[in-house]
DNA sequence: AATAATAGTTAGCCTTTGCTAACCATATTG
DNA sequence: CAATATGGTTAGCAAAGGCTAACTATTATT
């Protein structure tokens, strides 16, 4: 399974609400996204079998190891980048909504070089 | 017409080559970009449809007032992003690629506060 | 117990944007 | 003049990733 921008939105949306929530349900994903039912259901199908994601008998979610570290690495980014922006002058919720999308295409090498110069 | 990402590549394109060659024809985006005739034929079709672009008798084509206008957004965009991550280290050509993504995200704020700290 | 609400899935549609195959219209050339 | 090359279009497929409608399975409520 290639992970598509929209399968690292996924599992970023779940840790983040792992982070504040005792469980996470595909509802809760779909909600906070802002993603129909179905929509989250087929998504979410595609990472279990990428193997991203697990879920229990009661429908809670959880990150697998792979799962754990691409949602990481994308929500570091995501908060580096805002944190960056922020710095130049940028507003926080600008900030955050580019760093949502910037979080997805940049390189390694790009953001390594972000991170050194916050 | 709503412009999409694809649409930006293409004006751009059209742009880059326009200032390199007398004439610009679909056959020449399509090599510069990769893309085949019938991909380029139809996104034409649709930058045309959303007066982007015109074409003469020969195939030649132009950019409209509102084609230029965003082509030469996209692509000042394009430059300053690269020359900014130069600036912060990063290689020519990873700065260009990843400019070649940001520069369809970013909001015209961040984008401003970039070119005001290079 | 019967109904209603909640959560998830299945089926199938739509748009975007790539592709190949096949066709048409000019040009060029042997 | 016939054959080929060049440039463009049409038709139709595929993958991603949204959507609605409708179904199922639980859990709550009257």
């Amino acid at each position: 399974m290639n992970l598509q921008e929209s399968g690292e939105m996924y599992l970023e949306t779940i840790l983040i609400l792992s982070k504040k929530q005792p469980t996470v349900r595909a509802i809760d994903v779909g909600e906070y996204m802002g993603y129909s039912k179905p929509s989250v259901s087929r998504a979410l199908g595609l990472l279990r079998e990428g193997g991203y994601v697990v879920s229990d008998s009661d429908g809670f979610l959880s990150l697998t190891d792979l799962g754990l570290q691409t949602a990481e690495k994308i929500l570091s980014r995501h908060k580096v980048i805002t944190e960056y922006l922020v710095k130049l002058g940028v507003s926080a919720e600008t900030a955050s909504s580019d760093a949502c999308k910037i979080e997805h295409v940049i390189s390694d090498e790009s953001f390594e070089a972000l991170k050194n110069n916050l």
